[in-house]
Formats: structure tokens, sequence, C-alpha cells
DNA sequence: GCGGTTAGTGTTATCGCTAACATTTTCACT
DNA sequence: AGTGAAAATGTTAGCGATAACACTAACCGC
């Protein structure tokens, strides 16, 4: 390239120069230092006006040793619920000022995980969530470059991290107790793939709500969270709709399919059999019938686990261990009834 | 904070010392030159590995002038197909070794979009992809800062950028003429809201497919993607379930809504009147009836839009206008039959 | 009117790395 | 052994910002 056919971008001393002043005063003016005068500020601003200056944060980072940036690590973003999260921290983070550098992992294991925070700790982020509901990408944490902030979104309230996540337990409890409620003598329930806390969560409170009834605790079938699961286990359940009465599906996706199963066996919902979802994902209020749901509030699970890492970020605690835990709320429509 | 207190991370001149070397040899290592003795280079990395060495990739940034991280800039990330865009694109990018840094609007106007296009490229990224599927964003483009490398997803094939996007006037055509194929005489339509590129071009795809046929044109029915916008349509269709046999419905959260409110008017899917869907989301297969739709790959809209940013970010070249286009693909289901 | 504060501004060093150039070592070939 | 090119390594100078400190001018009180 020929000098002159590409100008570069103006940097400070080119508006330092412009302004007549050095190139600190232009620094002071761009960090609201007090002692500038206002008639320099205003030259100063009407210099960068000029000249299209935008500050070089990538040089700003170097020097400040922070980069206004938080780093996000998810996992199966496509789904409704941890898109939805993402989309929370998301929107928090910039709220608060800050960039959000992303990676979505394809599998879940310790070492992608620990490679993921890796990456993200090179590029110099200044807190780093993790939002991964299996058992296996906890240990991922014990391999945190020095003291990096970080907080885990529905993960293991172990070790040295702090954890924000809805309270499954208690959403399976709702929902357990919904269809107790309602004169069923007990709740089968299709579950979460092993090895998620989520689907362990809400296991143990659909198991609590019954043995705290006094009621059998039937085999629970389990799914991979996607409609086809539901429906693989709404065939199994069709074929003992004698003896099953009531429902409770670890979420919306596998309780579709179950809806779709049963409809297609000439199993009547919910004259036959109750069921009662998790998540109420936007379609649920659509479905035939609509179902009864459990709702996550992950919008407020994303501004939790942005206000505690930057928290963490303030006081320079790495690790506050804080737990914060989201309500889940009961959402009532057709597809429960009495027995 | 004492000396010794807190220590802070290795630099290069640490493990160059470590290596007895010079810090510009532990770059050459770090950066595959070629003219490095293999013993040296082991003894290097030996001391990278003692000391646990990473480098700063911000430092690096400054002086190279590029950072390896693509602006990503979304909109309505919660909803599936969107996601899946967003998500084939963030591994395109990993993929070829770049991080992504993403920003996700709540709305779409010209400022809106033109600041969070500042916003990343104040980060110093590389290059920037515009998921914006409306009129509205085109113009964004037009104040990029100096020649930063973009190219838009689902974008107005207009200005001077490139677009990459699926074919939607062909998925359109498509899905009408397999209706018209099974004798319909019209097919209504349920349209996306105004403004939105996807939606008018399965409107034109609709349109096109009737009036080659030499078919009469409905007025469409228009939503805003939401089941319950597909819902009212629903059931306005329902209430002239005399004339109408056959509705293109423009994604399958709508086509939901509209099955919902059919079923509660007691009108029979397929019997009575066709659906098709657009986008095949993994819960189609499952609603009921299992829905036929039109498939997007959008793991290949991601990996095109990358392959097409990397391109111009590789020749230098801002702004290619390449264009390119992914075909849909018909998924047959049980939504639609012969009349 | 002079020391002492305080606002306003400039100068220099530095963040951790790579580029460019300088220097030394190695080694093939006469 | 001597030469010259190539390979391997070192030294210096930035990238573009902020931090730390130095300096000047204005103003205070006595």
């Amino acid at each position: 390239m020929r000098p002159g056919t590409e100008r570069r971008s103006p940097v400070m001393a080119d508006v330092a120069k412009a302004a007549g002043v050095s190139h600190q005063t232009v620094s002071r003016v761009l960090n609201d230092h007090p002692n500038v005068r206002a008639e320099t500020r205003t030259r100063v601003l009407e210099a960068i006006d000029l000249l299209g200056y935008r500050r070089n944060l990538v040089a700003r980072a170097l020097v400040t040793r922070h980069s206004r940036t938080l780093g996000v690590v998810g996992f199966n973003t496509t789904l409704y619920g941890p898109a939805s999260t993402v989309d929370g921290i998301e929107q928090a983070a910039r709220a608060a000022g800050y960039f959000v550098s992303f990676v979505s992992l394809r599998s879940i294991d310790t070492a992608g995980m620990r490679d993921a925070i890796e990456y993200l700790a090179d590029q110099g982020v200044d807190g780093i969530v993790v939002v991964a509901p299996q058992r296996s990408a906890a240990r991922a944490f014990d391999s945190l470059p020095q003291g990096i902030p970080a907080v885990a979104v529905e993960g293991l309230p172990v070790g040295e991290v702090s954890v924000v996540s809805v309270d499954q337990v208690d959403g399976a409890r709702l929902a357990t107790e919904h269809l107790l409620n309602l004169g069923h003598q007990t709740v089968w329930h299709v579950s979460g793939p092993s090895g998620w806390l989520e689907a362990e969560g809400r296991i143990e409170g659909w198991r609590t709500a019954l043995e705290t009834a006094g009621r059998p605790t039937p085999e629970p079938l389990t799914g991979d969270w996607s409609p086809r699961s539901g429906y693989v286990a709404g065939r199994r359940l069709a074929a003992m709709a004698d003896e099953v009465t009531a429902v409770f599906v670890a979420n919306d996706q596998m309780a579709l399919g179950v809806l779709r199963a049963l409809t297609e066996q000439g199993v009547k919902v919910p004259e036959q059999i109750s069921i009662v979802g998790f998540d109420d994902i936007p379609e649920a209020e659509f479905f035939s019938p609509p179902l009864t749901t459990i709702r996550q509030d992950f919008g407020a699970v994303g501004r939790g686990s942005i206000d505690v890492l930057l928290r963490q970020i303030g006081t320079g605690e790495a690790r506050l261990r804080e737990r914060l835990v989201v309500p889940a709320e009961f959402v009532a429509r057709a597809s429960t009834s009495a027995l």
C-alpha cells in the first residue's frame, strides 16, 4: 500500500495535536477526570468529533488490566432454556456496561470446559459465567487460572465458586403436589438425562413430595430433554394407561413428545392422564391441550449471575461462594384434571 | 498488598529468563517461527510449562492489530431460528480459530444497530456478522467504521455488504406448490411481521407460486412469529373453514398456534385444512398432527457466513459483496393431505 | 510578599507483546 | 582454513493507551 493510500484511524496523539494539548489531557477528558478546565474539555471534544476519533480499547485494556468484557460458557444454546439464560446474562451484562464474549460447547466434559475457560481467560475477560448444568462440568472450575472471578449458573454448589440457579427441587415439588392435590394416587416421572443437575433436582423434588405424602414412588423413565425421547417415554406410559393417571415430565419439550404419543394411542389428556411439564416455553400454552407447567425466570437468573459476578469483580474477591436461588412458579393450564 | 503476597502471572520475559533465551525467541516458539533450533524450542516449551505461562492476547492484539475475535450482532436470540443461526456462526468461527464477541439487540432500529456495531469495532474485532433480518437494519451498515469486514445474515442484498441467507422465496414456493399439487384450489398464508425480510421472501414465494399456477391470491393474515399470533390467525381461519382448505404458515411456532385454534374449533387437520410450516423446529415432528414444513439449514448458514467473512479478512477487501444462498428443504409429515 | 496548597497541564515510564533490524553461530563449499 | 550464505538468536523500537510524577500558574492566609 502506498503511503497516504490508506489513512489509519486517528489516535490519541492526533486528537491532542488538533486540540493543542497533550495526549494525557485527551485521556483525562475521555475518562472524566475532574481536573480539566471546561474550555479545554470542549476543545478536546471538538477535536475528537472532527477527527472521528474512537479510543483503542485494546491498548486501554493492556494498561488498565481489565477489559470490561465478561466471558460466558454455554452449552446446547439452541434449546429454549439455555438460550434464554444466555440471553438474560447478555442483557444484564450489557446493562452494566460490559461486553460479552461467548463460547458454546458441543459436549460437556471437563477438558472441553477447561479449554473454554482458558480460552476466555487468555482473552483477558474480567470474569466468567459458566452455564453448565452438568455434574461433570463442576470440576472444570478447579483449574480456573489464578483467581478470575467466576460464577456457575445451574451448577453444583460445591467448591470455591458462586452459584445462581432456579429452585428445581421446589419446582418439582409444586408440580407433584399439584397432581396429588387433584386426587391422583401417585405421580410418574419422565426425567432428564443423568448427570444433569436440573434433572437430578427435579427427581429429588418429585420423590420428596411423594414420600412426604406417603405415596409409592414409581421408577422414573429417563429422557434426554428432546421431544423424541418424550415420545418414546409416552409410548411406554400409554401401554400402562390403566395404572398411570398423572405424569410429571422434566421439561416441556419432552412433555410435547409424551402428549403426542398418548394422543396417538388414543389416551385422553387430561381425562385419562394428567401431564405437568417444566420450563414454560412459549409454545406450551398452545399444545393440545395447553400444558400445565413450571415456569423458570431466566431473566432473573441472568441478572442475578451478573450481579454476583460484578460484586466479586468489585471487591476483588475472586471466590465469594455466594448462593442465589430463583424461585420457580406454577402455571396452571389444561393438561391436568382431578381424577 | 505486600510484595510477594500476590504473585502476578508470568510474562514472556520470565519464560525467557527461565529458558536462558531472549523473549523474542520465546515469541518465535509461540508463533511457530521456522528459525528456532529444536533443542531451544523444547527448552522454551519446558519453561512455559513449568511457569504455567499463558501469553497475553491483549498485548498481542495491540501490536498485531488483529484480535482473532469476530463480532456477532443478533436479535431475538431466544427463538429457535436466530438461536440456531448464532450457534452455527459460533461453531464455525471457533472451528476457524476465532473467538466470538456477542451483542444481542432488544429491538432493531438503525441507531441501536449502529451502536452495537461500533461497540464491537471499538473492541477490536476483526470482522462482524450481523444477523438482522429486518429491513430497517440494512442502513446500519452505511456507518460501518472504516472498512471493517462485515457480512449480513438474512439481510438485504443491497449496498456494500456481503449477504448469506436461506432461499426463503424458494422455500415458500416449495410449500405452496406442495399444497397445490395435493389438489387445493388455492393456499392461504399466515405471514411474519412486515419489515422482516424473511416474512417478505416467504410472501413473495407463496404469491409467485399461486400466480404461476393461475390461482387466486387471498389476502395474507399477518402474525409476529409467536404461537399466540398464530392462534389469533387460526381463529379467523376456522371461521372461514368452508372456503379455506390449505394454509402456508410462515413459521412453525405460528403453525402451532394455528393448529391449536383449529383443534379448539373442531376443524380437523389435515382432513379439512392442510397446514405447512417453516423452520422445522425440533418440536414440529411431535405436533398433533406432525407438521409438514420447510427446513432451514442453520448450520450451513453459519458456516457460510464465516467463510465469506474470513475470505474478506484474508484478502483485505472489506466489502466483497458476495451472495451466498442456502437452499431450503421440504419435509413431508402428516399435517397435509389431498383435498 | 512569601510559603503552601490546589487546580490544570505536560513528561516520562510502562503494560506485554511482535516487527524490524543487528548480530552471532553454523555449515557447506572452495 | 577461509569465505559467504543461511540459520539461529539477540536488541531495540514501537503498538496506543493510562499511571505516576513533575511542573506551572493561581490563589490563600498571615
